[in-house]
RNA sequence: GCGGGUGUGGCGGAAUGGUAGACGCCGGGGACUUAAAAUCCCCUGAUCCUAUAGAUCGUGUGGGUUCGAGUCCCACCACCCGCACCA
């Protein structure tokens, strides 16, 4: 290489290799330093590394080195999430077994990840789709069944028609499919199920320990768990049976004149001879899901004639079939409440159901009329006997004590989040470990005979479940009775094997899933950083297996994840064009033409022309990478290009770590640019040269510590706007002592973010040792101080003029400061000061 | 509908209640060069202007608190995200 130009083509690959042979990332549970566990969420292996991936690696890449330098001994792991849908997906299209399709993945996309320079451990590398992983995975399995976590039983699921497969809930956006968008229909199956009710409890007061975890993630859990406090209890209806009721405003009970029931309620069903109520069941099951078609949905009821005894007044109250109640929450009845609940109020208007006035401001407002909306706020009982005058709060309370006393009600808590349906109709997952015996009933395939694997030759010809259809490999001996039995063939949701991998990362005997004692030395992962998609899924699950393994005595730990970082998205403009559908001028007729990709197209400032013809294109929202969209940016063209460092610089500057990140060729040019300059000014250490620059010295020291923190912050962005102010600052200095003390700083605060260029500008200064094992630099404590300050005068509450005062001047001379300087006089012209503010080592404020 | 977030130059964005626009990108001007690339220097919120000076306005909108508000409070607007008939 020349000695005024950084060639990544050469330089990427020479430490990429000098970090693997010296096993510069591997970690070391033994070492007598403190610990830190860097994760960031492990791909899937679809094909290709994307930018999306790029940036996610980049930062906790950058942490990692940065903690390693700071002293820690770090666990930064990777592996694969090999289980999953695309991999049948291609194996139905292109004919390649989905194993040999996700291995090959994942050979090309490890590839791409050692050229971008990831300090990465691969020594602990594995993807899920590993007997060895999938083996302990069933074994846990088998632990949570014995410990009466896992159970099954006949439910209705979610089946998606096109990938023949059952769906969680979670899994189901709008009624469709989350993979395959087709409209999801109900069936009955035989399901395995994991008690995460169990854990809903202390699910949710976990969240509250959660302190590095963005809110806005801890919000989303809180409202999917969704916990409510109320009462069950039940009305005798005049048909001699009971209907169990929840609501959560039992104060209001005063305020019911009618019960509704869901649709598929089992007095509903058990009046559905009735043509009528056959129809009105039906009519119900039509209505849409979409939150358009809910929104407009109009309250439907149907009269079943039946009334229910108000367990106060004894007054009888019809009871309603109506399409707004959900039979999978509560009891999937309720008691309306027309005053006080919107959608009482509503069906209430509709069938002209009275609407009485239980809660009112103050006792006096008790005969307020009703206006056309629900009253749902706070305030006191009205008209409801011996309630009368109390607080929301204290009749709910005196309600509940009631129902309990009198034996017909009880207080109980409902939680929206439903048990977690983890079987699968597939064959690319782990086989779930237990076998059906005639006479043994369910048996767990014993320890010693795990992994149940996966057998090689299956087809994909047909929809459904290779594993079913497969000649021979359900067959086998009961492990009780030795009789003819057969294996389970459902697989675990995916979800399942991303739930734990984090503790195989940290500790892989063969004997054992881990070892806890390794466990304790790494866990909790101290940053993990991922997109903001799995921010309900994976991390609830991910929760709720470490608390269930924990539960069941394998480890100490709680909570996984100590700090969560969700990055937001790489994005790029669109390049489109229209075609017109007939020949009017109306805009309206044009319809979309095709998209063009960023290296089709060439980017001016005024807008953007297709290469290949010259015309102009239209450029359009800056929105996520999308292959749909063609506004992709491969990264291993840009690598190619500009090297691995520019690439990573890019994706920590400018735009906050959490926030998306617009791709552009303008700034990854600036990157280059960077690049080399450092290069440049790299080169520019003297070490013969003499003198001193006080003002830089001050200004590395500052840096040292501002970039620390900004890193440990997670704000990248920030670190990188000071490391361009001091390189800009050592750049201009003369040349002696404390130029090349800078230089020497930037050339360390930028080695976790620019490795190669950092360690080639290293070893050119005559190290043979490696920058990545190199302290970070330190601070002179002294150093961070200015002995001078620059003060600003305010009047009128503008700035006037600014003076350059030693740091920790009297507010006496300041103030006499500000008055001497000729424009604050102008300003003042004269007029009477009354007060004068003087902020030490700030401003001046004058105040006339 | 409920919950949460965001709003600052042409763009990405800085800013413990204390000099708004750091830093980067784009753009303009210049130096070097036969020329180009590369590199370096200067300018770059708007308006006014008697123009190296100076003034006014300016952080979505309208109020408020304060000597002082992008920052705190109230109301509103726009956009984004999550949940959604959850009793």
């Amino acid at each position: 290489m020349t000695d005024n130009r950084f060639d990544p083509s050469l330089s990427d690959g020479r430490w990429q290799r000098a970090w693997e042979d010296g096993g510069t990332f591997t970690a070391d549970s033994d070492a007598d330093k403190p610990k830190s566990y860097i994760l960031e969420m492990f791909p899937y292996p679809s094909g290709r590394i994307h930018m999306g991936h790029v940036r996610n690696y980049t930062m906790g890449d950058v942490l990692a080195r940065f903690k390693k330098m700071s002293g820690y001994e770090v666990l930064h792991p990777m592996g694969w999430d090999a289980f999953g849908m695309p991999a049948e997906n291609a194996a139905m299209e292109k004919k390649v077994h989905p194993g040999a399709w996700t291995r090959s993945n994942i050979e090309g996309m490890k590839a791409q990840l050692k050229r971008i320079g990831f300090a990465l451990d691969w020594t602990r590398e594995f993807a899920t789709c590993d007997p060895e992983y999938y083996g302990h995975e069933q074994a846990l399995f088998i632990d949570m069944y014995e410990a009466g976590l896992v159970y099954r039983k006949s439910s209705e699921v979610n089946w998606d028609p096109v990938d023949m497969t059952v769906l969680a809930n979670e899994q189901v956006i709008d009624g469709k499919g989350w993979r395959s968008g087709a409209e999801v229909e109900k069936r009955k199956l035989d399901q395995w199920f994991l008690k995460i009710t169990d854990f809903a409890e202390e699910l949710l007061a976990g969240l509250g320990e959660l302190e590095h975890w963005p809110d806005k993630v801890k919000l989303m859990q809180e409202n999917w768990i969704g916990k409510s406090t109320g009462l069950e209890f039940s009305f005798a209806l005049s048909n001699g049976e009971k209907l169990p009721v929840y609501t959560t405003r039992p104060d209001t009970i005063f305020g019911a004149s009618f019960c509704a029931i869901a649709a598929d309620h089992p007095i509903a069903q058990g009046l559905s001879e009735n043509a009528a109520v056959a129809a009105f069941i039906e009519e119900c099951k039509k209505g849409g899901t979409t939150a358009a078609e809910l929104e407009t949905a109009e309250k439907l009821g149907f009269d079943t004639g039946i009334t229910a005894r108000h367990p106060f007044t004894g007054e009888p109250m019809p009871v309603f079939i109506a399409n707004f109640v959900l039979m999978d929450y509560g009891t999937g009845a309720v008691m309306g409440v027309p005053g006080h609940d919107q959608r009482d109020f509503e069906f209430a208007t509709k069938y002209q159901l009275p609407i009485a006035r239980v809660v009112a401001k103050d006792v006096a407002q008790a005969d307020a009329p009703m206006g056309d909306e629900a009253e749902a706020g706070d305030g006191v009982i009205v008209n409801s006997d011996f309630l009368d005058g109390m607080s929301v709060e204290d009749a709910k309370a005196d309600v509940i004590a009631k129902a309990e006393q009198g034996g017909w009600g009880e207080g109980t808590t409902v939680w929206r989040l439903r048990d977690w349906g983890i079987s699968r109709q597939r064959y690319w997952g782990t086989p779930i470990p237990f076998i059906h015996c005639d006479s043994c009933g369910i048996v767990p395939v014993p320890k010693d005979q795990l992994p149940v694997t996966l057998p090689e030759d299956v087809d994909f010809e047909t929809p459904g479940n290779p594993l079913e259809r497969h000649a021979t490999w359900k067959h086998c001996a009961c492990p009780k009775c030795g009789g003819e039995a057969v294996r389970e063939t459902d697989t675990l949701d995916t979800f399942t094997n991303s739930s734990w991998y984090f503790l195989r990362f940290a500790s892989q005997p063969a004997d054992a899933p881990f070892d806890p004692e390794e466990i304790a030395k790494w866990m909790p992962v101290q940053h993990y950083i991922g997109g903001i998609e799995h921010a309900i899924l994976h991390l609830l699950y991910a929760r709720f297996w470490t608390r269930a393994l924990a539960h069941i005595g394998k480890f100490e730990v709680k909570e996984p994840f100590a700090a969560l970082f969700t990055q937001g998205m790489v994005t790029h403009e669109v390049y489109y064009r229209m075609k017109r559908m007939d020949l009017s001028e109306s805009k309206d007729a044009a319809v979309l033409d095709g998209y063009y990709s960023p290296d089709e197209v060439i980017r001016a400032s005024d807008g953007a022309t297709l290469k290949t013809d010259g015309q102009p294109v239209e450029v359009g929202r800056v929105i996520k990478m999308s292959k749909s969209k063609k506004n992709v940016v491969d990264p291993d063209a840009i690598i190619a290009d500009y090297g691995a460092d520019a690439v990573r610089w890019f994706m920590l500057s400018d735009s906050p770590p959490e926030r998306d990140l617009p791709w552009s060729e303008a700034g990854i040019e600036g990157c280059w640019r960077f690049v080399q300059r450092l290069w440049r000014l790299f080169g520019q250490i003297d070490d013969s040269a003499k003198g001193e620059d006080k003002a830089l010295a001050r200004k590395a020291h500052q840096a040292i510590v501002a970039v620390a923190e900004d890193i440990e912050a997670l704000s990248f962005n920030k670190a990188v706007a000071r490391i361009y102010e001091l390189t800009a600052a050592a750049e201009k200095a003369e040349s002696g002592e404390d130029r090349n003390f800078a230089i020497r700083t930037v050339m360390h605060l930028i080695a976790p973010m620019m490795p190669h260029l950092a360690e080639e500008a290293y070893a050119k200064l005559g190290h043979d040792t490696l920058i990545a094992d190199a302290a970070w630099p330190e601070h002179d404590p002294a150093m961070l101080v200015e002995d001078e300050v620059t003060i600003a005068i305010q009047h009128k509450g503008k700035l006037r003029d600014t003076i350059t005062a030693p740091k920790g001047a009297p507010k006496e001379s300041l103030e006499a400061l500000a008055l001497a300087s000729e424009k604050v006089q102008r300003s003042l012209d004269g007029a009477e000061i009354r007060k004068v503010i003087v902020v030490p080592d700030r401003l001046v404020n004058i105040v006339t």
